[in-house]
DNA sequence: TCGGTTCAGAGTATT
DNA sequence: TCTGAACCGA
């Protein structure tokens, strides 16, 4: 059983899969089955009963990657998958927080802010402590509050020298009482709260420390500081993480990331295990070759060559456009033809370095009637109908949040202007409470206005206590006035079938998440009561914004940036706009280590290509109005030439465009699985001492008597196959 | 409260 | 050039 869900890896990956319970580095390029060796390690503990499956914590950044990786495990173990700690460093915080709300000093019902939430709590904070928003516009503010929490500083804790700066560390403090009494925290604070929450509390943290055998980490390039601290207290001194990363793909730095986790990580943990993966099971080589060449410009590296047994394939294709429009033209003469030649246009990805750019595309496209689809956007919770609702939903929930209380009070309008709100602050101010909690502060028409919109809160709040999820959000829809008062604008059929799509929402969510799931494996950490189900879809809806575009039926062209791309791959791929200034932003050149990150998302970029790799730049782009003259990029000229075809006359000749037929490579096949149970009163993924070699794993056992042998996992000392009888191995 | 006008700014993005 | 936010008048 073992052996099947080995079978397949190549040695690095077997070698990494298998380690003992060790701090250990994988560095994954692209393409060389990263996942996969993540969900099969994951796998291989547990069925190797070197952990339970309780006793794994696994966390990625986005969803789609740990929804992924649910996923495969699913298939993978004969084992539900539910209750399991796999989830984004967000949802597993806020799995944290909800358990031991009272500990981390949090309402039970605290509610999630998303960035916009945030921004219009700040804003709010600004005008009620009347702050020159020249000087301290709320955007600065916020990246300032953001910033200090993702390094784990609260606000006692910056240092700062200027008054500029004591002013902003004043109002973080200011933000974060703010938030406290209102009873909201924002992502950031998901993150330092729960830390706070382990370093503060002892028996809690032991408890999870002991609980989590194991720890691994996707995309670990892309952690930031706080998040490095995180998981080195939950590791304790077991530091069992398994850390799986590609330095050369870090393109968050301007988010927080802190690649220098990957070194420091190495140093601080003595990770003795540094495994590379550096086969690709992607791109064909010219494109590989193109894409080393690149990233070996970058001085700062950890070190790192794909590889691939496939062939060459074809060079990288190079056009040079006389402007942005020629570009787009020829961009669609490309994809017409090879989507003549019977290539799915699904599998055709147009990347572009900022989001600007796409308009000049799309405009030749849709002339062309070529379908294409737009990554990036709105995202379905983000969509203000959707918000609004959920602000209803918030309030019912938590009459102390005052963000969502602004969003509605008057939405639909129910005569409650801006001078009654004034005269609410104030009453609020003054007597220390919430918004709602002050609307009998206010008297005249607005007043009476007010107490109508607290009383339908608390008629929504009666009415709905014992109702299912989907239910309470169409009660929430139609007594609101939010359904009426969308059907009656001109427009609003739209928004009205994303009021309709919430409450499907609603019921999906109750049916296949199951907002209890999180309780299935965990009540012993649950010391105080599971949340409501509305309180855990709000949740839900605050962590995971939903798809950023819509209508994915139709084989459609996949238009989208370089950094949205990170992690895909398509079978033919146009990098555009490949000018300096452009791609290397010239923004970035300011930035200290700018250049090498930009060609790191370069790297990305070439790395996403199966078969086939356009570049394309023009010599004139139209740019905030104006006509600008650009150059080359210089990573066009990073490339080998060997790996290089210009289309336009330049280095080489233009010479004709042929196309050839499709050789779509699949994986190696596995090798047929052996099987092999306990020999000698060994068992797979047994922990071992040797004299040598030290701790390992048994992970194969072949043969008997005296032929008995077993491969084992030294870690660094690598893998060995050693005679049972030979080999003085003792159970560690 | 809405709708039109003016003005500044224009990079990448997940939770 | 285009967009979104802020602002002012009806």
């Amino acid at each position: 059983m073992s052996d099947r869900l080995l079978a397949g890896l190549n040695d690095q990956q077997l070698a990494a899969v298998t380690l003992p319970a060790q701090p250990a580095l994988i560095l994954a390029g692209a393409g060389s089955g990263k996942t996969r060796v993540l969900t099969t390690r994951i796998a291989w503990l547990i069925q190797t009963q070197q952990a339970s499956p309780q006793g794994v914590l696994a966390v990625t950044f986005t969803n789609k990657a740990a929804r992924e990786m649910v996923a495969r495990l699913g298939a993978m173990l004969p084992i539900s998958t539910r209750g399991m700690w796999i989830g984004t460093f967000h949802g597993l915080c806020n799995r944290l927080l909800r358990a031991h709300h009272r500990d981390a000093g949090l309402p039970q019902t605290f509610q999630i802010l998303d960035t916009a939430d945030q921004l219009s709590a700040i804003k709010r904070l600004l005008k009620a402590h009347q702050i020159d928003d020249d000087k301290y516009p709320a955007r600065n503010v916020q990246v300032f509050i953001n910033g200090a929490k993702e390094a784990g500083l609260r606000a006692g804790q910056v240092e700062v020298d200027d008054p500029y700066h004591r002013k902003l560390v004043e109002l973080f403090a200011l933000y974060d009482a703010q938030c406290q009494r209102e009873g909201v925290v924002d992502f950031a604070e998901l993150l330092l709260r729960s830390y706070e929450l382990l370093q503060r509390h002892e028996p809690i943290r032991s408890h999870y420390q002991e609980r989590f055998s194991h720890i691994l980490v996707d995309e670990f390039q892309d952690t930031n500081r706080l998040q490095y601290r995180w998981l080195k207290l939950l590791a304790g001194d077991r530091n069992a993480i398994f850390a799986v990363g590609d330095d050369d793909q870090s393109i968050y730095a301007f988010r927080g990331a802190h690649v220098g986790n990957m070194a420091d990580f190495e140093r601080e943990f003595r990770v003795r295990n540094v495994i590379r993966l550096e086969q690709n099971y992607r791109s064909h080589g010219h494109i590989l070759d193109a894409a080393n060449a690149l990233i070996r410009h970058n001085a700062r590296r950890l070190g790192k060559n794909l590889w691939t047994s496939e062939g060459s394939g074809e060079p990288v294709r190079v056009f040079e456009a006389g402007s942005d429009g020629l570009e787009a033209a020829w961009l669609v003469d490309e994809i017409k033809s090879l989507v003549a030649d019977g290539l799915a246009r699904r599998d055709i990805a147009v990347l572009y370095r900022s989001n600007a750019q796409s308009r000049v595309i799309e405009h030749a496209l849709f002339n062309a009637g070529i379908p294409y689809r737009v990554y990036g956007g709105l995202r379905f919770f983000e969509r203000a109908e959707v918000k609004h609702a959920l602000a209803y939903l918030r309030l019912i929930e938590n009459p102390a949040d005052d963000t969502a209380f602004l969003r509605v009070v008057n939405f639909p309008p129910r005569g409650i202007g801006s001078r009654t709100i004034e005269q609410l602050q104030e009453a609020a101010r003054s007597g220390g409470r919430s918004l709602y909690g002050a609307v009998g502060g206010v008297s005249g028409k607005g007043g009476a206005n007010l107490a109508a919109f607290a009383q339908l809160i608390d008629g929504l709040r009666l009415e709905t206590a014992n109702l299912p999820l989907a239910a309470i959000v169409e009660t929430v829809l139609a007594r609101s006035g939010l359904l009426a008062h969308y059907r009656g604008e001109k427009e609003g059929a739209e928004r009205v079938e994303n009021l309709e799509e919430l409450v499907n929402a609603a019921a999906a969510f109750v049916a296949e998440e199951g907002y209890a799931q999180d309780a299935a494996g965990t009540a012993a950490d649950a010391a105080s009561a599971l949340p409501s189900p509305l309180a855990a879809f709000l949740s839900h809806a605050a962590l995971e914004a939903g798809e950023n575009q819509a209508a994915e039926g139709q084989d459609a062209l996949q238009l989208m940036t370089v950094h949205s791309a990170k992690g895909l791959e398509f079978h033919a791929v146009f990098i555009t706009g490949l000018e300096e200034g452009l791609f290397p932003h010239e923004n970035s050149l300011q930035e200290m280590d700018g250049l090498e990150e930009e060609r790191r998302l370069m790297y990305v970029a070439i790395t996403r290509a199966r078969r086939r790799l356009y570049l394309s730049f023009a010599q004139s782009r139209l740019l905030h109005g104006q006509t600008r003259y650009g150059i080359r990029s210089r990573f066009i000229d990073e490339l080998p030439e060997g790996s290089v075809r210009w289309l336009t006359p330049r280095l080489r000749d233009g010479g004709g465009l042929r196309f050839g037929p499709w050789h779509d490579a699949s994986l190696p096949a596995a090798p047929a699985a052996a099987t092999s149970r306990e020999k000698n009163g060994y068992r797979i993924g047994q922990t071992v001492r040797h004299a040598r070699f030290g701790e390992g794993v048994i992970i194969r056992l072949e043969g008997s008597g005296t032929d008995a042998r077993a491969k084992i996992n030294f870690g660094a000392q690598g893998i060995k196959e050693l005679l049972l009888a030979v080999a003085k191995l003792e159970a560690a």
